[in-house]
RNA sequence: CGCGGGAUGGAGCAGCUUGGUAGCUCGUUGGGCUCAUAACCCAAAGGUCGUUGGUUCAAAUCCAGCUCCCGCAA
């Protein structure tokens, strides 16, 4: 790009829409390379023990920078001051609510999404813990356009990425969220000139990774153990996952494979007392689960779990 | 003032109700056994019991304040 083309990217309007950390580095590059105006951010909220009020990663870095920060409860009603900013482009990541179609229509360059999947495969809100419960073996980026419907716009350009065998949520959300702020960085030129081709999302190859919710993490041992494992890795640095110990909330947060098998035991009976983990009986096999934390306890590993516990033969729920 | 759990050698815990000798499972160190071992046996080191004050002849334990950690809910 030459002189001339930079100028006028600095001259820009933009605003930034986002909420969670995932979205931060596609902010920070942003602040670095363009006139972010004004970022939009979910609504402060009552968040941690005590009422304290927390406010979201993307507001923080734009206080940090000095940014107008607006945060409308109901976007759909309250989008006038967003527009009065008059923005030529508009950058969503990992925003949380849905735009209308006012705001979709005023800036010149459009409204850019940046999903964390390979659309339009898992639209929706946890597209990264879904990819990896699913058991996938890759996933990617998306810069799209917006469109009325969650994350249905036309598709501007992707990027995959491989995802590991025993990768978690963390590792995984960490790399895409530096690959999406790239990737955003690398295509907005073209964006800005024109030069480029959206195509539209093929409806038939629709899929979505919704929300994770209660439900999402408790475990079941009566399934098959590549689904448990995918289960808690997949939430690991998210929400993590849970058995019930004695009536208590067992959050589970690592395991490994095991290639052992018993008969004679009910699923969630636990088999065993390795030297890396507690042995779990489920469906298929067992799982060795390696990193857990007991309600209002620190996460321990396992064998500090086991320690001064009989646990053999104990069940699981 | 949202609900609740917790702070005891390096780690995880018991002991507190009914005040009076610091306990368990590990780890560490040394020794033994063994072809060998992350297994087993023996021994040792290591703790102002979160902090401040109160009650008491005596407080890990009872009472009050403070600090920090965590689960739930949102």
């Amino acid at each position: 790009m030459d002189i001339e083309n930079v100028e006028v990217e600095k001259e820009l309007r933009v605003v930034f829409m986002g909420t969670p950390k995932f979205s931060v580095p596609v902010l920070s590059a942003l602040i670095d390379n363009y006139n972010v105006v004004a970022i939009v951010t979910q609504p402060d909220k009552i968040i941690g023990r005590g009422g304290k009020v927390g406010i979201t990663p993307i507001k923080k870095l734009a206080m940090d920078n000095n940014i107008l920060c607006l945060q409308p409860k109901k976007i759909k009603e309250e989008y006038e001051e967003i527009i009065a900013l008059e923005p030529d482009i508009i950058i969503t990541c990992a925003y949380g609510q849905i735009i209308p179609k006012e705001l979709l229509d005023y800036p010149t360059h459009g409204c850019i999404n940046v999903h964390a999947s390979l659309l339009p495969k898992l639209r929706g809100g946890a597209p990264i813990q879904r990819a990896i419960m699913n058991g996938y073996k890759k996933t990617g980026i998306t810069i799209m356009f917006m469109d009325v419907k969650m994350d249905s716009g036309a598709i501007i350009e992707t990027s995959e990425i491989e995802i590991g065998d025993s990768e978690s949520y963390k590792s995984l959300h960490d790399r895409l969220s530096k690959l999406g702020s790239e990737l955003l960085i690398k295509v907005l030129p073209d964006i800005i000139s024109g030069n480029i081709n959206p195509k539209a999302q093929d409806e038939s190859e629709v899929t979505y990774g919704f929300n994770i919710t209660k439900e999402d993490e408790k475990l079941n041992f009566s399934k098959r153990k590549i689904d448990i494992y995918n289960q808690i890795r997949g939430l690991d640095g998210f929400s993590g996952t849970y058995a019930i110990y004695e009536g208590k909330r067992l959050k589970v947060w690592e395991s490994i494979l095991s290639d052992n098998h018993f008969s004679d035991l009910l699923d969630g009976e636990i088999t065993n007392v390795y030297k890396n983990g507690i042995g779990v009986k489920v469906s298929d096999g067992e799982i060795i689960l390696t990193s857990v934390q007991l309600e209002g306890k620190n996460r321990m590993s396992a064998i500090e779990f086991a320690n001064g516990k009989n646990l053999v033969g104990k069940v699981l729920e």
